[in-house]
DNA sequence: TACTATACGGAGGATCCCTCCGTTTGTCAA
DNA sequence: TTGACAAACGGAGGGATCCTCCGTATAGTA
Protein backbone atom coordinates (compact mmCIF):
# COMPACT_ATOMS: atom_id res chain seq x y z
CA UNK A 1 0.00 0.00 0.00
CA UNK A 2 1.34 3.74 -0.48
CA UNK A 3 3.83 4.21 2.48
CA UNK A 4 1.88 7.23 4.83
CA UNK A 5 4.57 10.23 3.90
CA UNK A 6 3.16 13.22 4.19
CA UNK A 7 4.85 14.67 0.95
CA UNK A 8 4.70 11.84 -1.58
CA UNK A 9 5.26 13.65 -4.79
CA UNK A 10 2.37 11.79 -6.94
CA UNK A 11 0.34 11.93 -3.79
CA UNK A 12 -3.37 12.85 -4.98
CA UNK A 13 -4.37 14.56 -1.62
CA UNK A 14 -7.12 12.08 -1.34
CA UNK A 15 -5.50 12.19 2.21
CA UNK A 16 -4.12 15.45 3.65
CA UNK A 17 -2.95 14.99 7.41
CA UNK A 18 -0.24 16.39 8.96
CA UNK A 19 3.03 15.37 10.11
CA UNK A 20 2.46 12.38 12.11
CA UNK A 21 5.37 11.42 14.71
CA UNK A 22 7.46 8.04 13.31
CA UNK A 23 6.03 5.21 15.27
CA UNK A 24 2.38 7.59 15.25
CA UNK A 25 2.99 7.06 11.67
CA UNK A 26 3.59 3.24 11.63
CA UNK A 27 0.93 2.34 13.36
CA UNK A 28 -1.24 4.02 11.46
CA UNK A 29 -0.33 2.28 8.42
CA UNK A 30 -0.77 -1.27 10.39
CA UNK A 31 -3.77 -0.29 11.08
CA UNK A 32 -5.12 0.31 7.92
CA UNK A 33 -3.76 -2.74 6.80
CA UNK A 34 -5.28 -4.91 9.30
CA UNK A 35 -8.52 -2.45 8.53
CA UNK A 36 -8.66 -4.15 5.06
CA UNK A 37 -8.04 -7.64 5.67
CA UNK A 38 -11.00 -7.72 8.51
CA UNK A 39 -13.10 -5.87 6.35
CA UNK A 40 -12.85 -7.69 3.46
CA UNK A 41 -13.00 -11.16 5.94
CA UNK A 42 -16.22 -10.25 7.92
CA UNK A 43 -17.80 -7.08 6.87
CA UNK A 44 -17.63 -3.34 7.79
CA UNK A 45 -19.18 -5.44 11.31
CA UNK A 46 -16.13 -6.72 12.15
CA UNK A 47 -14.60 -6.35 15.52
CA UNK A 48 -12.29 -3.23 16.11
CA UNK A 49 -10.32 -5.17 18.98
CA UNK A 50 -9.23 -7.83 16.30
CA UNK A 51 -8.27 -4.87 14.36
CA UNK A 52 -6.37 -3.51 16.90
CA UNK A 53 -4.86 -6.85 17.26
CA UNK A 54 -3.98 -7.71 14.08
CA UNK A 55 -2.09 -4.14 13.68
CA UNK A 56 -0.39 -5.29 16.90
CA UNK A 57 -1.60 -2.10 18.58
CA UNK A 58 -3.19 -1.27 21.72
CA UNK A 59 -7.11 -0.81 20.89
CA UNK A 60 -6.77 2.63 22.25
CA UNK A 61 -4.57 3.65 20.01
CA UNK A 62 -7.37 2.57 17.15
CA UNK A 63 -9.69 5.42 19.39
CA UNK A 64 -7.24 7.61 19.24
CA UNK A 65 -6.39 7.80 15.71
CA UNK A 66 -10.02 6.57 14.68
CA UNK A 67 -12.68 7.98 17.00
CA UNK A 68 -14.97 6.75 14.67
CA UNK A 69 -16.06 3.19 13.39
CA UNK A 70 -17.00 5.82 10.19
CA UNK A 71 -13.37 7.17 10.31
CA UNK A 72 -11.64 3.89 10.31
CA UNK A 73 -13.89 3.15 7.55
CA UNK A 74 -13.36 6.24 5.54
CA UNK A 75 -9.72 6.25 5.53
CA UNK A 76 -9.34 2.58 4.54
CA UNK A 77 -12.00 3.34 1.84
CA UNK A 78 -9.63 6.66 0.77
CA UNK A 79 -6.43 4.33 1.03
CA UNK A 80 -8.07 1.79 -1.31
CA UNK A 81 -8.80 4.18 -3.95
CA UNK A 82 -5.60 5.69 -3.61
CA UNK A 83 -4.05 2.29 -4.42
CA UNK A 84 -5.98 0.92 -7.23
CA UNK A 85 -4.94 4.23 -8.63
CA UNK A 86 -1.51 4.57 -8.25
CA UNK A 87 -1.19 1.20 -9.47
CA UNK A 88 -1.63 1.96 -13.05
CA UNK A 89 1.38 3.08 -13.22
CA UNK A 90 2.57 -0.63 -12.65
CA UNK A 91 1.41 -1.39 -16.08
CA UNK A 92 2.96 0.97 -17.85
CA UNK A 93 5.43 -1.04 -18.98
CA UNK A 94 3.58 -3.85 -20.81
CA UNK A 95 1.55 -4.32 -24.05
CA UNK A 96 -1.35 -2.23 -24.00
CA UNK A 97 -4.01 -5.14 -23.93
CA UNK A 98 -2.34 -6.77 -20.96
CA UNK A 99 -1.78 -3.67 -19.20
CA UNK A 100 -5.33 -2.90 -19.91
CA UNK A 101 -6.36 -6.01 -18.45
CA UNK A 102 -3.62 -6.27 -15.73
CA UNK A 103 -5.34 -2.83 -14.16
CA UNK A 104 -8.74 -4.58 -14.49
CA UNK A 105 -8.41 -7.39 -12.85
CA UNK A 106 -6.77 -6.09 -9.77
CA UNK A 107 -10.00 -3.90 -10.07
CA UNK A 108 -12.24 -6.44 -9.11
CA UNK A 109 -10.62 -7.61 -5.79
CA UNK A 110 -10.73 -3.69 -4.94
CA UNK A 111 -14.29 -3.62 -6.47
CA UNK A 112 -15.60 -6.56 -3.88
CA UNK A 113 -13.92 -4.42 -0.58
CA UNK A 114 -14.99 -1.00 -1.85
CA UNK A 115 -18.73 -1.59 -2.91
CA UNK A 116 -19.59 -2.75 1.38
CA UNK A 117 -17.01 -0.03 2.53
CA UNK A 118 -18.82 2.56 0.36
CA UNK A 119 -22.31 1.27 1.02
CA UNK A 120 -21.70 1.58 4.60
CA UNK A 121 -20.37 5.38 3.90
CA UNK A 122 -23.75 6.36 2.16
CA UNK A 123 -25.15 5.75 5.35
CA UNK A 124 -23.50 9.22 6.89
CA UNK A 125 -22.09 11.00 4.02
CA UNK A 126 -23.59 12.05 1.31
CA UNK A 127 -23.26 10.33 -2.54
CA UNK A 128 -22.46 13.23 -4.79
CA UNK A 129 -19.74 14.70 -1.97
CA UNK A 130 -16.50 16.27 -2.11
CA UNK A 131 -15.11 12.87 -1.04
CA UNK A 132 -16.71 10.18 -3.58
CA UNK A 133 -16.40 13.06 -6.67
CA UNK A 134 -12.82 12.99 -5.37
CA UNK A 135 -12.39 9.33 -5.54
CA UNK A 136 -13.85 8.74 -9.01
CA UNK A 137 -11.90 11.58 -10.60
CA UNK A 138 -8.55 9.45 -9.29
CA UNK A 139 -9.60 6.38 -10.18
CA UNK A 140 -10.82 7.67 -13.77
CA UNK A 141 -7.46 9.64 -14.43
CA UNK A 142 -5.46 6.62 -13.44
CA UNK A 143 -7.99 4.27 -15.59
CA UNK A 144 -8.94 5.80 -19.02
CA UNK A 145 -5.31 6.21 -20.34
CA UNK A 146 -4.94 2.68 -20.05
CA UNK A 147 -8.23 2.13 -22.01
CA UNK A 148 -7.60 4.76 -24.57
CA UNK A 149 -3.70 3.39 -24.93
CA UNK A 150 -5.63 -0.02 -25.98
CA UNK A 151 -8.13 1.40 -28.49
CA UNK A 152 -5.40 3.53 -29.85
CA UNK A 153 -3.36 0.77 -30.71
CA UNK A 154 -6.34 -0.65 -32.28
CA UNK A 155 -6.53 -4.16 -29.61
CA UNK A 156 -9.78 -2.77 -28.01
CA UNK A 157 -12.89 -1.94 -29.68
CA UNK A 158 -13.18 2.08 -30.42
CA UNK A 159 -16.76 2.29 -29.12
CA UNK A 160 -16.37 1.91 -25.45
CA UNK A 161 -15.92 4.54 -22.76
CA UNK A 162 -13.96 4.21 -19.52
CA UNK A 163 -17.20 4.58 -18.03
CA UNK A 164 -18.88 1.57 -19.37
CA UNK A 165 -15.64 -0.50 -18.79
CA UNK A 166 -15.84 0.69 -15.07
CA UNK A 167 -19.13 -0.17 -14.77
CA UNK A 168 -19.36 -3.63 -16.57
CA UNK A 169 -16.53 -4.60 -14.39
CA UNK A 170 -17.95 -3.27 -11.45
CA UNK A 171 -20.89 -4.96 -12.02
CA UNK A 172 -19.02 -8.29 -12.32
CA UNK A 173 -17.49 -8.12 -9.40
CA UNK A 174 -20.71 -7.55 -6.92
CA UNK A 175 -22.00 -10.75 -8.45
CA UNK A 176 -22.73 -13.19 -5.49
CA UNK A 177 -21.19 -16.27 -6.81
CA UNK A 178 -20.91 -19.27 -4.91
CA UNK A 179 -17.93 -19.83 -6.40
CA UNK A 180 -14.94 -17.18 -6.80
CA UNK A 181 -13.85 -19.11 -9.80
CA UNK A 182 -17.19 -18.06 -11.71
CA UNK A 183 -16.41 -14.43 -11.22
CA UNK A 184 -13.26 -14.98 -13.46
CA UNK A 185 -14.93 -16.69 -16.23
CA UNK A 186 -17.56 -14.06 -16.89
CA UNK A 187 -14.82 -11.13 -16.47
CA UNK A 188 -12.94 -13.53 -19.10
CA UNK A 189 -15.93 -13.54 -21.33
CA UNK A 190 -16.49 -9.98 -21.09
CA UNK A 191 -12.99 -8.80 -20.95
CA UNK A 192 -13.22 -10.59 -24.80
CA UNK A 193 -15.54 -8.67 -25.53
CA UNK A 194 -13.75 -6.13 -25.20
CA UNK A 195 -11.61 -7.07 -28.00
CA UNK A 196 -14.19 -7.72 -30.61
CA UNK A 197 -14.56 -5.47 -33.48
CA UNK A 198 -17.83 -4.68 -34.40
CA UNK A 199 -17.89 -4.30 -38.34
CA UNK B 1 -49.74 -6.48 10.69
CA UNK B 2 -51.10 -10.07 8.99
CA UNK B 3 -52.07 -11.56 12.61
CA UNK B 4 -50.72 -15.39 12.80
CA UNK B 5 -53.42 -17.34 12.56
CA UNK B 6 -52.31 -20.75 10.64
CA UNK B 7 -55.44 -21.03 8.29
CA UNK B 8 -55.61 -17.68 7.02
CA UNK B 9 -57.91 -17.74 4.21
CA UNK B 10 -56.08 -15.30 1.92
CA UNK B 11 -52.32 -17.10 3.42
CA UNK B 12 -50.22 -17.34 0.34
CA UNK B 13 -48.30 -19.87 2.65
CA UNK B 14 -44.87 -17.24 2.52
CA UNK B 15 -44.55 -18.34 6.07
CA UNK B 16 -45.59 -22.58 6.84
CA UNK B 17 -45.40 -22.37 10.32
CA UNK B 18 -47.27 -25.46 12.62
CA UNK B 19 -49.80 -24.23 14.99
CA UNK B 20 -48.48 -22.82 18.23
CA UNK B 21 -49.45 -22.43 21.66
CA UNK B 22 -51.54 -19.19 22.04
CA UNK B 23 -49.09 -17.60 24.00
CA UNK B 24 -46.03 -18.45 22.08
CA UNK B 25 -48.05 -17.15 19.05
CA UNK B 26 -48.71 -13.76 21.10
CA UNK B 27 -44.92 -13.40 21.86
CA UNK B 28 -43.50 -14.18 17.72
CA UNK B 29 -46.29 -11.20 16.61
CA UNK B 30 -44.64 -9.01 19.40
CA UNK B 31 -41.14 -9.75 17.92
CA UNK B 32 -41.74 -9.35 14.31
CA UNK B 33 -43.16 -6.25 15.00
CA UNK B 34 -40.59 -5.11 17.53
CA UNK B 35 -38.09 -6.26 15.15
CA UNK B 36 -39.70 -4.43 12.05
CA UNK B 37 -39.19 -1.42 14.53
CA UNK B 38 -36.05 -1.69 15.02
CA UNK B 39 -34.28 -2.77 12.27
CA UNK B 40 -36.24 0.09 10.67
CA UNK B 41 -34.49 2.17 12.85
CA UNK B 42 -30.80 0.79 13.83
CA UNK B 43 -30.22 -0.83 10.23
CA UNK B 44 -29.75 -4.60 10.51
CA UNK B 45 -26.91 -4.79 13.31
CA UNK B 46 -29.12 -3.58 15.60
CA UNK B 47 -29.55 -5.30 18.81
CA UNK B 48 -31.45 -8.23 19.48
CA UNK B 49 -31.89 -7.51 23.36
CA UNK B 50 -33.35 -4.24 22.23
CA UNK B 51 -35.92 -6.14 20.30
CA UNK B 52 -36.73 -8.74 23.20
CA UNK B 53 -37.14 -5.89 25.51
CA UNK B 54 -39.16 -3.88 23.11
CA UNK B 55 -41.05 -6.83 22.32
CA UNK B 56 -41.55 -7.39 26.35
CA UNK B 57 -40.12 -10.64 25.63
CA UNK B 58 -37.45 -12.73 27.38
CA UNK B 59 -34.51 -12.94 25.60
CA UNK B 60 -34.67 -16.41 25.38
CA UNK B 61 -37.56 -16.28 24.09
CA UNK B 62 -36.42 -14.56 20.92
CA UNK B 63 -33.73 -17.27 20.47
CA UNK B 64 -36.07 -19.88 20.86
CA UNK B 65 -38.02 -18.87 17.86
CA UNK B 66 -35.40 -17.26 15.53
CA UNK B 67 -32.05 -19.21 16.61
CA UNK B 68 -30.28 -17.01 14.12
CA UNK B 69 -30.09 -13.60 13.48
CA UNK B 70 -31.15 -14.68 9.89
CA UNK B 71 -33.41 -16.36 11.32
CA UNK B 72 -35.66 -13.12 12.68
CA UNK B 73 -34.14 -11.36 9.37
CA UNK B 74 -36.12 -13.87 7.03
CA UNK B 75 -39.18 -13.97 8.75
CA UNK B 76 -39.64 -9.79 9.13
CA UNK B 77 -38.84 -10.33 5.48
CA UNK B 78 -41.67 -12.66 4.57
CA UNK B 79 -44.14 -10.52 7.03
CA UNK B 80 -43.44 -7.54 5.35
CA UNK B 81 -44.01 -8.74 1.74
CA UNK B 82 -47.05 -10.47 3.30
CA UNK B 83 -48.16 -7.08 4.58
CA UNK B 84 -47.92 -5.11 0.99
CA UNK B 85 -49.23 -7.88 -0.60
CA UNK B 86 -52.06 -8.68 1.36
CA UNK B 87 -52.45 -4.72 2.12
CA UNK B 88 -53.77 -4.34 -2.07
CA UNK B 89 -57.22 -5.14 -1.51
CA UNK B 90 -57.25 -2.43 0.84
CA UNK B 91 -57.57 0.01 -2.31
CA UNK B 92 -60.14 -1.90 -4.25
CA UNK B 93 -63.22 0.23 -3.25
CA UNK B 94 -61.36 3.66 -4.64
CA UNK B 95 -61.25 4.75 -8.10
CA UNK B 96 -58.37 3.01 -10.11
CA UNK B 97 -55.91 5.79 -10.29
CA UNK B 98 -56.31 6.38 -6.24
CA UNK B 99 -56.53 2.89 -5.78
CA UNK B 100 -52.74 2.16 -7.78
CA UNK B 101 -51.57 5.43 -6.07
CA UNK B 102 -52.50 4.41 -2.30
CA UNK B 103 -50.50 1.35 -2.83
CA UNK B 104 -47.89 2.50 -4.17
CA UNK B 105 -47.12 5.05 -1.58
CA UNK B 106 -47.52 2.20 0.78
CA UNK B 107 -45.13 0.36 -0.83
CA UNK B 108 -42.31 3.03 -0.72
CA UNK B 109 -42.59 2.68 3.15
CA UNK B 110 -42.19 -1.08 3.05
CA UNK B 111 -39.11 -1.14 -0.15
CA UNK B 112 -37.24 1.46 2.07
CA UNK B 113 -37.17 -1.63 4.91
CA UNK B 114 -37.69 -4.25 2.56
CA UNK B 115 -34.80 -3.17 0.41
CA UNK B 116 -31.47 -3.47 3.73
CA UNK B 117 -33.30 -6.68 4.95
CA UNK B 118 -33.15 -8.38 1.40
CA UNK B 119 -29.01 -6.75 1.23
CA UNK B 120 -28.70 -8.19 4.53
CA UNK B 121 -30.34 -11.84 3.38
CA UNK B 122 -28.35 -11.73 0.27
CA UNK B 123 -25.26 -12.47 1.84
CA UNK B 124 -26.59 -16.12 3.30
CA UNK B 125 -29.33 -17.19 0.42
CA UNK B 126 -29.04 -17.44 -3.12
CA UNK B 127 -30.85 -14.45 -4.81
CA UNK B 128 -32.69 -17.33 -7.05
CA UNK B 129 -33.66 -18.78 -4.39
CA UNK B 130 -37.45 -20.16 -3.52
CA UNK B 131 -37.91 -17.83 -1.38
CA UNK B 132 -37.21 -14.58 -3.43
CA UNK B 133 -39.47 -16.17 -6.56
CA UNK B 134 -42.14 -16.52 -4.20
CA UNK B 135 -41.79 -12.98 -2.70
CA UNK B 136 -41.45 -11.06 -5.98
CA UNK B 137 -44.29 -13.59 -7.10
CA UNK B 138 -46.38 -12.25 -4.15
CA UNK B 139 -45.82 -8.84 -4.90
CA UNK B 140 -46.87 -9.30 -8.90
CA UNK B 141 -49.98 -10.95 -8.17
CA UNK B 142 -51.02 -8.13 -5.29
CA UNK B 143 -49.94 -4.99 -7.43
CA UNK B 144 -50.30 -6.08 -11.47
CA UNK B 145 -53.99 -5.93 -11.41
CA UNK B 146 -53.64 -2.61 -9.67
CA UNK B 147 -52.25 -1.47 -12.81
CA UNK B 148 -53.91 -2.77 -15.10
CA UNK B 149 -57.21 -1.55 -13.69
CA UNK B 150 -56.04 1.87 -13.81
CA UNK B 151 -54.50 1.04 -17.67
CA UNK B 152 -58.23 -0.52 -18.65
CA UNK B 153 -59.62 2.39 -17.20
CA UNK B 154 -57.14 4.62 -19.32
CA UNK B 155 -55.53 6.73 -16.25
CA UNK B 156 -52.60 5.15 -16.84
CA UNK B 157 -50.92 4.98 -20.03
CA UNK B 158 -50.63 1.49 -21.41
CA UNK B 159 -46.81 1.29 -22.32
CA UNK B 160 -46.21 -0.17 -18.76
CA UNK B 161 -45.20 -3.29 -17.42
CA UNK B 162 -45.56 -3.21 -13.33
CA UNK B 163 -42.08 -4.47 -13.62
CA UNK B 164 -41.29 -1.08 -14.85
CA UNK B 165 -43.25 0.88 -12.58
CA UNK B 166 -42.08 -1.31 -9.30
CA UNK B 167 -38.79 -0.83 -10.00
CA UNK B 168 -39.17 2.97 -10.49
CA UNK B 169 -41.01 3.19 -7.04
CA UNK B 170 -38.40 1.52 -5.66
CA UNK B 171 -35.86 3.13 -7.11
CA UNK B 172 -36.89 6.32 -5.81
CA UNK B 173 -37.55 4.82 -2.53
CA UNK B 174 -33.97 3.78 -2.58
CA UNK B 175 -32.75 7.81 -2.90
CA UNK B 176 -30.61 8.61 0.15
CA UNK B 177 -32.16 12.07 1.15
CA UNK B 178 -31.28 14.12 3.43
CA UNK B 179 -34.87 15.46 4.11
CA UNK B 180 -37.49 12.91 3.27
CA UNK B 181 -40.35 15.22 2.04
CA UNK B 182 -37.93 14.91 -1.25
CA UNK B 183 -39.02 11.39 -1.92
CA UNK B 184 -42.21 13.07 -1.59
CA UNK B 185 -41.83 15.29 -4.20
CA UNK B 186 -40.04 13.04 -6.89
CA UNK B 187 -42.38 10.13 -6.55
CA UNK B 188 -45.28 12.49 -7.14
CA UNK B 189 -43.22 13.88 -10.37
CA UNK B 190 -42.91 10.16 -11.75
CA UNK B 191 -46.41 9.34 -10.54
CA UNK B 192 -47.64 12.00 -12.61
CA UNK B 193 -45.43 10.12 -15.61
CA UNK B 194 -47.49 7.37 -15.18
CA UNK B 195 -50.49 9.63 -16.28
CA UNK B 196 -49.06 11.19 -19.40
CA UNK B 197 -50.49 10.18 -22.30
CA UNK B 198 -47.81 10.07 -25.01
CA UNK B 199 -49.26 10.97 -28.50
C1' DT C 1 21.46 15.04 27.71
C1' DA C 2 17.23 16.70 29.40
C1' DC C 3 12.64 18.29 28.56
C1' DT C 4 8.02 18.07 26.82
C1' DA C 5 4.52 17.31 23.61
C1' DT C 6 2.94 13.36 21.51
C1' DA C 7 1.73 8.74 21.52
C1' DC C 8 1.12 4.25 23.66
C1' DG C 9 -1.29 0.40 26.14
C1' DG C 10 -4.41 -1.76 29.14
C1' DA C 11 -7.78 -1.77 32.84
C1' DG C 12 -12.63 -1.48 33.42
C1' DG C 13 -17.65 -0.34 33.15
C1' DA C 14 -21.42 -0.89 29.93
C1' DT C 15 -23.58 -3.54 26.43
C1' DC C 16 -24.46 -7.42 23.50
C1' DC C 17 -24.32 -12.35 22.16
C1' DC C 18 -25.94 -16.80 23.18
C1' DT C 19 -26.86 -20.93 26.31
C1' DC C 20 -28.39 -23.42 30.19
C1' DC C 21 -31.84 -24.50 33.34
C1' DG C 22 -35.39 -23.96 36.80
C1' DT C 23 -40.23 -22.14 36.68
C1' DT C 24 -44.70 -21.16 34.62
C1' DT C 25 -48.62 -22.01 31.69
C1' DG C 26 -51.60 -23.60 27.87
C1' DT C 27 -53.90 -27.70 26.30
C1' DC C 28 -56.26 -31.87 26.45
C1' DA C 29 -57.98 -36.03 28.19
C1' DA C 30 -60.28 -38.10 32.03
C1' DT D 1 -63.38 -29.19 36.57
C1' DT D 2 -59.04 -31.08 37.39
C1' DG D 3 -54.62 -33.10 36.86
C1' DA D 4 -50.58 -34.05 34.13
C1' DC D 5 -47.33 -32.98 30.74
C1' DA D 6 -45.47 -30.95 26.79
C1' DA D 7 -44.54 -26.42 25.40
C1' DA D 8 -43.04 -22.05 26.42
C1' DC D 9 -41.10 -18.54 29.44
C1' DG D 10 -37.49 -15.63 31.71
C1' DG D 11 -33.18 -14.49 33.54
C1' DA D 12 -28.59 -15.47 35.20
C1' DG D 13 -24.03 -15.65 33.53
C1' DG D 14 -19.65 -16.50 30.76
C1' DG D 15 -17.46 -14.62 26.86
C1' DA D 16 -16.75 -10.84 23.52
C1' DT D 17 -16.99 -6.08 22.02
C1' DC D 18 -17.38 -1.10 22.61
C1' DC D 19 -15.28 3.00 24.20
C1' DT D 20 -12.92 5.98 27.86
C1' DC D 21 -9.68 7.26 31.26
C1' DC D 22 -5.22 7.70 32.82
C1' DG D 23 -0.56 6.45 34.05
C1' DT D 24 3.72 5.32 31.33
C1' DA D 25 6.98 5.56 27.47
C1' DT D 26 9.36 7.80 23.72
C1' DA D 27 10.37 10.79 19.51
C1' DG D 28 11.94 15.18 18.47
C1' DT D 29 14.35 19.30 19.84
C1' DA D 30 17.27 22.61 22.17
Amino acid sequence: MATNVEATPEATALLPRRPLRADARQNYDKLIAAAREVFAEEGTAASLEEIARRAQVGIATLYRRFPTRQDLLEATYLEEVEAISSSAADFDGLAPWDALVGWLRRYVAFAATKRVLAEELLAYVDRDSEMFKTCSGAITAAGEPLLRRAQDAGVVRPDTSFSDVVRMVSGIAAIRATEPEQIERILDVALDGLRYQPS
